[in-house]
DNA sequence: ACGCGATACGAACGGTCGTTCTATTATTTG
DNA sequence: CAAATAATAGAACGACCGTTCGTATCGCGT
């Protein structure tokens, strides 16, 4: 599909090919049980060669949530953004979070892994947490304001707000699936989402229904 | 405050102690992060000697995700049931989850963080989690449907829809509080419960403010 | 006060962890 | 094709892990 700028060097193949499974892995299992010597088995490569391109744990972990956000955007995010800002952008930026897991081919959301790991835990793992969530927060009020700009949202609209409410449906619809299993996970989210859109609309539903 | 019914032994003594680090404990690090000779310098006990109390680590993990629960329940839960039922006693439940973290003196909650750690990896400490989140997400079930049944909310209020929506507010609490370190936190989540409230009530105000 | 079970200790085990070396092979570059 | 560099392997390290076992000490009912 997409050309190749520049042929990949073979460090930056394996490379790829090790954060490939670290990814899988730590939205599974989390970060901390990222471990060199199991990443070296299931790549095929020996402990101190996976090693040599990272140079430490922490850096293998900071650069697994690099890349598991790195890929949201490239199919997620990104393609939202083709639509039309307003609210039809917003609504496609939370359609695509719901099944950016499943279009990744990942089992679980590394970043919602990182996200309670290492909320707690001073270091600088919780500082590209930080820093990503912070910017993926600010693009979702950004989205809000252009919303209230295209006259879709009501000007009171709070985007702060909206966007805690938001991750929410999200964390609260990973935790349905994964946790409980529930098919219906899908489902209470889109509802959750239409309210709260629905709450922010400039020309409000004057009844329920 | 409580009178004691009997005497604790002092095996029972010392296993509240190795369970009040480990709560404590695993609330930030995670109940991966528990280990045995950790607890045991923290507690001033040998290895060996707090090991005896629970046989293996997965049945000391068990035990320290019992024990916040039962702390939840002590200091969250049971007393939001002296509230009428209905609305109050449904808002009181909520408030209360908001707090108990620090009522409690715990810096994270260990839920939480057995939650994300589990939700994905089969086992009997994933049993335990979903078994005990299923009765939380029941006992706020039933509580919506006494708020129906008081005539407060609506007749086709859907409890799954409001449980699952409850649940993404605390969790997007604990993320402002604890990763963004948003002292709006609880604002935001107070402000997200009305609106989830206000939405359900069963003369709903026609139009916003 | 005695005795027995409950409780705790200390040493040791095999295993895995992250990390560091040195040596060898593969790849790129001139 | 050769030289230079990148990439990987292998062995070893100290530290910590969960767990086991034999032994000592303590608490408590009698």
């Amino acid at each position: 599909m997409s050309a190749l700028l520049f042929k990949p060097t073979k460090g930056e193949e394996t490379r790829a090919l090790i954060l490939e499974a670290a990814v899988q892995h730590a939205g599974v299992h989390g970060f901390d049980a990222l471990t060199i010597g199991g990443l070296a088995e299931q790549t095929g490569l020996s402990k101190s060669g996976l090693f040599a391109h990272f140079g430490s744990k922490e850096e293998l972990q900071i650069a697994t949530l690099d890349e598991a956000v790195r890929r949201y955007n490239e199919v997620a995010f990104i393609p939202a953004m083709k639509a039309p800002r307003g609210l039809r952008r917003l609504t496609l930026v939370f359609d695509n979070w719901l099944e950016w897991i499943e279009r990744s081919g990942l089992k679980a959301c590394p970043m919602i892994a990182a996200n309670t790991e290492f909320d707690d835990r001073p270091g600088p793992m919780r500082d590209a947490v930080v820093q990503h969530m912070q910017r993926m927060n600010d693009e979702i009020m950004r989205g809000v304001q252009m919303t209230i700009d295209t006259g879709e949202f009501a000007a009171d609209a709070d985007p702060e707000q909206f966007a805690f409410e938001l991750f929410g449906i999200i964390s609260s619809c990973y935790r349905s699936r994964n946790l409980f299993q529930d098919p219906k996970a899908k489902a209470l989210a889109r509802k959750a989402f239409d309210r709260l859109t629905s709450s922010n609309l400039h020309q409000p539903n004057p009844g329920k229904k």
